[in-house]
DNA sequence: TGAGTATATAACAAATAACGTATATGCGCG
DNA sequence: CGCGCATATACGTTATTTGTTATATACTCA
C-alpha cells in the first residue's frame, strides 16, 4: 500500500479517518462505531498508521487513534491545480455537498 | 470502478488528470507525454469518464478530452472536515509541496 | 472506395488487496 | 501467577484490477 491514494481508496479506511476527525478514540470504540470486526479495524488502522495518516497513543491496554495531517496535505496539494475548474462558482461545492451520500461515521440502526 | 477514491488510486489516472489540468489533450497526445500503451491509456480514459472526471470532445477522428470539475469537488468536500488540523500552518503545505515527489505529467527523457 | 490514422474494446494472465477465522501478544488486576 | 480484556497478526480464499496483445470501429483523404 504504497500512495496516500491508495489508502484512502478503502472506504472503511476513509470512515475511520471520518471519525477520528471529531477527536482520538480506542480501536473498540472505531469496531463499535462502524460495526466492523475488530480484526478488520486492526489492519486497517495499520495500513494508515504506516501511511502517517494517524498515530496512536498506549492507554492502559487500549491504544488511541488520532489524526495526523500530513498525508492528508499530499492530497490537499494534488487537488490544487484543479482548484481553478471551480473557482468562482463557490456555491457548486456546497450544491454537491448537499447532493452527497454521507460517508458513515456512526453506527447503523 | 464505483467510488471517486478508487478511481484516483490508479497513479496513471492521476498523471492524465494532472496533464489535463494545463489543457485539453487528444488520446495521442497524452499516449505520447506519459509514454504508456494507447490502449492503457484508453482504457483509463474509460474509467475517468465513466466516473465523471473528464469528457470527451470529437474532433475528426480523434477525441479530445478535458476536465470536469465534479468528482474533484467531492474530493474537496470530504477533505474539508480534516482543514482544522493544519489551518493556521500554513507553511506545513508549502514545506510539504517541496518535499513532494512530482508527479509526472511529461515525457521522460 | 480503399488505405491510413486515431481510438476503443476484447480476452487472458498476473498481481494485489480485502475479508473471515483463528491465534498470538500485551497489559492489569484479583 | 494466572485469567480476562484489548489489540495485533497470520493464513487461506476470493474478487477486483492492471497490463498486454490482438483486433474492431470510425473517420479522412486521395
Amino acid at each position: 500500500m504504497e500512495s496516500t491514494f491508495a489508502v484512502i481508496a478503502e472506504p472503511n479506511r476513509r470512515a475511520i479517518l471520518s471519525l477520528l476527525a471529531a477527536s482520538e478514540r480506542s480501536v473498540g470504540e472505531i469496531e463499535h462505531a462502524l460495526g466492523m470486526p475488530q480484526p478488520s479495524v486492526s489492519k486497517h488502522l495499520r495500513v494508515l498508521r504506516d501511511a502517517g495518516f494517524v498515530e496512536a497513543r498506549v492507554d492502559a491496554q487500549r491504544r488511541l487513534y488520532r489524526i495526523r495531517p500530513e498525508p492528508l496535505l499530499e492530497l490537499e496539494a494534488w487537488l490544487a491545480p484543479f482548484r481553478r475548474f471551480w473557482a468562482g462558482h463557490v456555491d457548486a461545492l456546497e450544491q454537491r455537498l448537499d447532493r452527497m451520500e454521507p460517508e458513515r461515521t456512526d453506527d447503523q440502526p
